[in-house]
DNA sequence: CTATGGCACGGATT
DNA sequence: AATCCGTGCCATAG
């Protein structure tokens, strides 16, 4: 199963060719389409093939091969996942825009969906018509805290559009109901209510510094530093933090907040567009995994023939040009075959050694670091840490995981930590904790289990009573 | 006195 | 080389 892509592998021959591919591996799904999309667009040399689809599945192919999946083989093992690269053009931000602004009633989940068409409706009236579609990507960009975490840069430019427009459309979004939706940071939503709610009752005085200046600091609680930062006493900090917490929500998208949640980042449940899919074919326990590696476009970009055989009778001035358009060509196609390969290979070991981890959940993750997969591999590891930032996996739960969780050393122990406290009849104390988890073989520092508490938001012992629903 | 959070250090990871 | 993570120590709150 290796001859294939083998083969056809190219080795990094020149020092462009191997930056080249580099930088196509940090990419995900979205960069990608949008770098070849400009590339296709200053590049005569290139073209896209028509599209085809496999007869049976509809599933766009991506090279001269029957479709993987129809033609998976029965014996199959459960140590050979199918994996294999595709074409999801319909997973990124075009066709969810006009999806949604062409029908707004059907979305993924209402619960994603609510959000957008509630703010849509608000803001409306106020709303150019020629703007809608600004509107309706950034709703539908937004994560699950109401946040929008794609640089306004890259909405501009895919709308070919000033940022400035995008900036006022998001004015209007932000100024309406769940106040600060459509921030960039928590930071900024928290400044947004904080504008708003002015005008209604008195504000502890320094607030917007403390928020602008100090929010860090402000999350992690480290009130004494913050006082000393904005020269201000530690009470007057702590009035400004029960403030906060009373009357703002850094996270508009969620309906409540308490003083459950803190850390800035332990939660980052950020919507991204898949980088990759794995799905299982059946409930089975042998069936293999199916792996998509999304790669827009794939198998569709190549050279045109037509220029190639015109640069045989260029005219001299030109010549030189083009056939510079032709390399350059050449070589994001042979890098693109590249960055898909390592990706393939890449997923096919780590589909097998989580194989548990992706079907039952983080309980079963096996700790791994990104260098013990790269030695497997034979690649460098920092090959293997770009192949991995910021690319987002969908699991066949449908849930959407960055794909550094797989390498997450921590989380076995931290959801037994859960399992533990969730099962607690009388709240443990740390110790208490660090002492079972320690019989369960996990031996782990009292303080540890305090840091692990705090990053699953879990309150201390004397505070957890007897409310059972410790949500996340 | 006990339980926890903050800070900072050292070793592992990226 | 920069960052992340587990820990020990100390201050503080109850």
């Amino acid at each position: 199963m290796l001859l294939q892509t083998q083969s056809t592998a190219i080795r990094p021959l020149t020092t462009a060719h191997l930056a080249q591919t580099m930088t196509l591996l940090g990419l995900t799904s979205v960069e990608l389409y949008q770098k070849i999309e400009t590339e296709l667009a200053s590049n005569p040399a290139l073209e896209l093939a028509p599209e085809r689809r496999c007869p049976h599945c509809r599933r766009i192919l991506t090279d001269s091969n029957p479709c993987p999946v129809c033609t998976q083989p029965s014996n199959s093992n459960i140590d050979e996942p199918i994996v294999y690269v595709s074409s999801r053009e319909d997973f990124l931000p075009t066709q969810y825009s006009t999806a949604i602004s062409e029908n707004p009633e059907e979305g993924l989940t209402p619960d994603i969906e609510d959000l957008p068409t509630y703010v849509l409706r608000q803001i409306a009236p106020d709303l150019n018509p020629d703007d809608h579609f600004i509107a309706a990507h950034v709703l539908t960009s937004l994560d699950d805290d109401g946040l929008l975490r794609t640089p306004l840069a890259e909405i501009a430019r895919y709308h070919h559009v000033p940022v400035c427009r995008i900036e006022d459309v998001i004015y209007l979004i932000k100024h309406s109901d769940p106040l600060g939706v459509g921030s960039q940071s928590p930071q900024e939503a928290l400044l947004v209510q904080l504008e708003v709610l002015a005008e209604q009752k008195p504000i502890p005085p320094h607030t917007a510094e403390a928020i602008e200046e100090g929010m860090d600091l402000l999350s992690r609680r480290q009130y004494g530093e913050l006082g000393h930062k904005l020269h201000i006493p530690l009470a007057r900090v702590k009035d400004i933090a029960n403030f906060i917490s009373e009357n703002l929500n850094p996270y508009p998208g969620r309906a409540h907040w308490g003083d459950i949640r803190q850390g800035s980042s332990p939660t980052q449940d950020v919507y991204y567009h898949p980088d990759i899919i794995i799905s299982s074919q059946t409930e089975t326990d042998t069936s293999p995994l199916t792996i998509e590696v999304i790669s827009p476009l794939a198998g569709r970009l190549r050279i045109n023939p037509l220029f190639r055989e015109a640069l045989h009778d260029a005219p001299e001035e030109k010549a030189e040009q083009w056939q510079g358009d032709l390399d350059r060509a050449a070589l994001l196609v042979k890098c693109l075959q590249q960055r898909n390969n390592t990706l393939v290979r890449l997923m096919q070991r780590l589909a097998v050694i989580q194989r548990s981890f992706i079907l039952e959940g983080d309980s079963e993750i096996a700790p791994i670091t990104r260098a013990s997969l790269a030695e497997k591999l034979g690649v460098h590891e920092s090959t293997v840490s770009r192949a991995v930032s910021g690319k987002a996996v969908q699991l066949p739960s449908g849930r959407m995981v960055p794909l550094s969780k797989f390498f997450d050393r921590s989380l076995h122990i931290r959801t037994a930590l859960m399992d533990i406290i969730a099962r607690e009849t009388k709240p443990l104390t740390d110790t208490q904790i660090a002492k079972i988890l320690d019989k369960q073989g996990y031996p782990v520092a009292r303080r540890t289990v305090a840091k692990y508490r705090a990053m699953e938001g879990i309150l201390p012992a004397y505070l957890r009573s007897k409310n059972k629903p410790n949500f996340r």
